[in-house]
DNA sequence: TTTCGTGTTGACAGCGCTGTCAAGAGCTTT
DNA sequence: AAAGCTCTTGACAGCGCTGTCAACACGAAA
């Protein structure tokens, strides 16, 4: 038998609704009154039902994480932070993989309407389908969304791509190259374009030149990177000394190539990641990459949605990265 | 403002017990009337109020997946299986990720009930806590466990350990090799006894030797397979020509180490990792091993849970495995 | 003294659904 | 024709909690 609120109260001698006070830390009741309460739902170790609060209180107490992110440890990033947040606050979160076209298809918001949650956190790509943040909006659901830029009008987490990409092929850059490639990934991925536009800018800052001989598509797997990596490295003199792939496994894809080819990295090339994912530390050497707070931002995010400020709706959590030097990066070979 | 079952109700002309019992597929409702009812939620966008049917049903339609793994593919490929599953059944899953240190706290139980979802998947290694299980009994919440060999008296759904470590390690045997390494892992972890049962089992019933010096202790982690290898084979001429790390992290380390000590893989010598994870593809040669259908295996626990199978306490789903052969293992050298 | 404000408490009405039970309709069986 | 089925439907009472509102005690202000 499950105890409830009215047994808590009997047992203190008080109303359930003092009872119920207390344990939503309302203000107004003696201090005395809120010892007696506590002590009883101690002892009868009393845990609220949380249907019943959510009836009768319209709120669920859940938060939903939309994804439909291939890469685990960045989701497992997101989750842990968002679940972190969600704790300390009594909050639940519950899970909503949901594919590209899942999500942009018409009827997105009676799905999530049904989920029941409180708001979502929408992470990317799925945050660029203005469909889907259309759709959350259209039904009243608080969302927030993850991104590498301040989305309009939607609250946003965000942690800017563009000049973590600045950074590293600055990085690059003040090792003496020159000639330094660049493997992108897919268009449908808006951190693609901020990165590509780091890259370029700095570039075009230090006065070098951006070929396109030397940007290589890849679509963020290891494969694309492998492909990309042979491409740029296939140019004979003109090769280039190091190569920005753009996530990890790309980079790891290319260091790959690269010694299929007979280059040895660092010293004859160069090579910068971006996620600061496991593999960076279990590839020899390890991988110079952008580390991202991505626990920090799902706890933002998350954060967000519990607190609901009132007033603001489209400001923004700017969040910093980290460039992680490793071995895969040095000196342009002489 | 959200319908309710009311509306849908007048909508169709009916009580809304009768549209209740559409909703819930109860049987004995005329054919018209059933379509009355659909229709008219379709029109209304009717989604029920899970915190209401919850309540009145005692239901919440809830699972929570209680784990403790630091590999993100391990733990995602379980999540997108449970999910999947829970989805189908209008299920949605809540993450609890758990110390092991919280798990065998007092107060789990207290924590879990507070939960309030309708069961409980714990993966490993916390499923090897018997007292996260006797908690889980004794609040009587449902629960199943995923683990290496079925746990007297809790559902489990499993994946046989010792038997993927002993197909491994007579891949090895048939491909010549005699002396081989072998890296555990944690002793906390109790698939790590299950995968050396395995092993020495084979190593046995081929008469080989199992000496202690090939024997190292690693925790999982890429930097624990980088030690354990250099160990390994510092061995001068008595090293081994084989070395089953037992899990992907791990082999990758003793690749690593051998890489770094000179030896070429496989041609001076062969490696094998457990789990198949992302990394297995990405490193050079790409790492044999053994694939687990995890997915498949959330999935399954997910279902037992939602299905709440009558009369039979202690059965067990048993999944099988698959060797992954890539190019980390070949011929032993002569 | 009376009036007023402030802090503290409880009674009570739902929140939106499901479970129980009974009633009515349309059969078949005696 | 009466009795007994089965199928279909609806009335109604909660599930356990929170929100609203009223009641009361007490000290301060008039």
């Amino acid at each position: 038998m499950k105890t409830t609120i009215t047994d808590v109260a009997r047992q203190a001698g008080v109303s359930i609704k003092t009872v119920s006070r207390v344990l939503n830390d309302e203000p107004n009741v003696a201090e005395a009154t809120r010892a007696k309460v506590v002590k009883a739902a101690g002892e009868l170790q009393y845990a609220p039902n949380l249907a019943a609060r959510g009836l009768a209180g319209s709120r669920s107490y859940m938060l939903a994480l939309i994804y439909d992110n291939p890469n685990p440890s960045y989701i497992a990033g997101l989750q842990g932070g968002a679940v972190a947040a969600c704790r300390r606050k009594g909050y639940r979160l519950v899970l909503e993989p949901m594919t590209q076209a899942a999500a942009e298809a018409p009827d997105v918001a009676l799905t999530l309407r049904r989920l029941g949650v409180d708001g979502v956190i929408v992470s990317p790509p799925l945050s660029a389908s203005d469909s889907l943040l259309a759709a959350l909006a259209d039904v009243g659901l608080p969302h927030v969304a993850i991104a590498s830029s301040p989305i309009g009008s939607v609250p946003t987490v965000h942690m800017d791509d563009a000049e973590a990409a600045h950074r590293m092929t600055c990085h690059l850059i003040d090792h003496g190259h020159g000639a330094i490639g660049f493997v992108a990934g897919p268009d449908s991925h808006p951190a693609s374009s901020r990165r590509r536009e780091g890259f370029v800018r700095a570039m075009t800052e230090a006065g070098l030149a951006v070929p396109a001989v030397r940007m290589a598509q890849g679509d963020f797997t290891f494969d694309s990177g492998v492909r990309a990596g042979r491409t740029l490295l296939s140019q004979g003199g003109d090769r280039p000394t190091a190569i920005f792939a753009t996530n990890d496994d790309m980079a790891a894809g290319v260091m790959a190539a690269a010694t299929e080819a007979g280059f040895a990295i660092p010293d004859d090339l160069s090579v910068g990641g971006f996620d600061d994912t496991p593999i960076a530390r279990m590839i020899r050497p390890g991988l110079t990459t952008i580390a991202q707070p991505i626990r920090d931002m799902g706890a933002a995010a998350a954060m967000r949605l519990i607190a609901r400020p009132v007033g603001d709706g489209s400001d923004a959590d700017a969040f910093g990265f980290d460039l992680a030097v490793r071995g895969s990066t040095g000196p342009a070979p002489t």
